[in-house]
DNA sequence: GTATGATTCAAACGCCCGTTTGAATTGCTT
DNA sequence: AAGCAATTCAAACGGGCGTTTGAATCATAC
């Protein structure tokens, strides 16, 4: 049957993880719709029917892919804007602040290149993502996105009242550009 | 036999003209490798196999397509350039006329909504070329800016002697990948 | 008007894809 | 040891893709 397990038994892990971490290799290297479930299957070692028994889906692996791995860096994000604002005491915040909040906890993951931790990875990964066209990974992007999005927003009109909503809307698009782009990119630069 | 003609004929540029144009449309909309020659030949009301009567293949049309409209993009660039050289006789350029000489003729040609004119239709192509991982389009991009990343980065660094040159290829990976994502994006703000 | 080459057309080819199937195998429980 | 669900597996399905083919049509030159 499907993905219906009666108890967390011994080790069926295993696989699952051996998926888990080929999909990001491979999503990251050629992207998501490029890599296919046969190359990624062959790279762990597993049969290709095995995908849909423990994700159901590739649009599944996918968002389990991402999840896995957003969902602790956004509430890293969301954590630096948190401590900031308990030390600010209601006072506006300091406009570098937040976006290092924002940033930081991107750079210092993409600067993680320990073998096997794949920070690095990920992190290649997720610009990929920013590029991306096809209205499954925008959605995505936009779902894991929205709350971190509106926090930040915020935070940042609090903190620059005097500035018009449509310059500041400008200035994160730009960037959030700059970041995607070096982010993604084949590390001409450096 | 294969795309050789004896002489222009009457009027066969009708049916490469309509391919060419809806190429641009579905490229742009959805990416090159999501729009189908079928969606695309479709569009055009034209028959599958002109694509590779005309052109050869699909790769080959998505090259038409882009040297098309980028080659006289990066004239007017290098073009500005020239007369920013000429006007200044050896002195090193103003750092802000060369960046607007090379971003210039792209947001113009991005403003430029006319009807037919497809000026903002071929830009978005342009973001998404930048966005895009496929091999084929990475070279295609490289080959076709090589000569003007050359040209700019020269003058740039004449222009701003004592930057260091990391310094400034981190600041120029940031205003292309700035760029590329504002125009490749689904017009979100503003 | 007929010959010739350019162009269009419908149909098929072969490939790779995500997905499904149903039978083996495995590993745990009793 | 038997039973049973969880897991693995090889094989196939159906569909979309770029490409090729060979005949039909069209336009021109003689």
């Amino acid at each position: 049957m499907h993905p219906k397990k009666q108890l967390p038994p011994g080790d069926s892990l295993n696989t699952r993880e051996r998926i888990l971490n080929s999909a990001e290799v491979l999503f990251a290297e050629h992207g998501f719709e490029r890599a296919s479930l046969r190359a990624l299957t062959t790279a762990a070692r597993v049969n290709l029917a095995a995908v849909h028994y423990h994700f159901g889906s590739k649009a599944a692996l996918i968002r389990s892919v991402f999840e896995q791995r957003l969902a602790p860096l956004n509430a890293e994000r969301l954590g630096e804007l948190d401590a900031l604002e308990n030390a600010a005491r209601g006072h506006p915040l300091p406009p570098a602040g937040i976006i290092e909040a924002f940033f930081g906890p991107v750079l210092r993951m993409s600067m993680d290149r320990g073998p096997g931790s794949g920070g690095h990875r990920f992190i290649q990964l997720l610009g990929r993502a920013h590029a991306e066209s096809s209205p499954t990974i925008r959605d995505l992007l936009e779902s894991a996105y929205i709350k971190v999005v509106d926090r930040f927003g915020t935070a940042l009109r609090r903190a620059l009242p005097q500035m018009p909503e449509k310059e500041l809307a400008w200035r994160i698009h730009f960037m959030l550009g700059a970041m995607s782009y070096v982010i993604a990119g084949t590390d001409a630069v450096q």
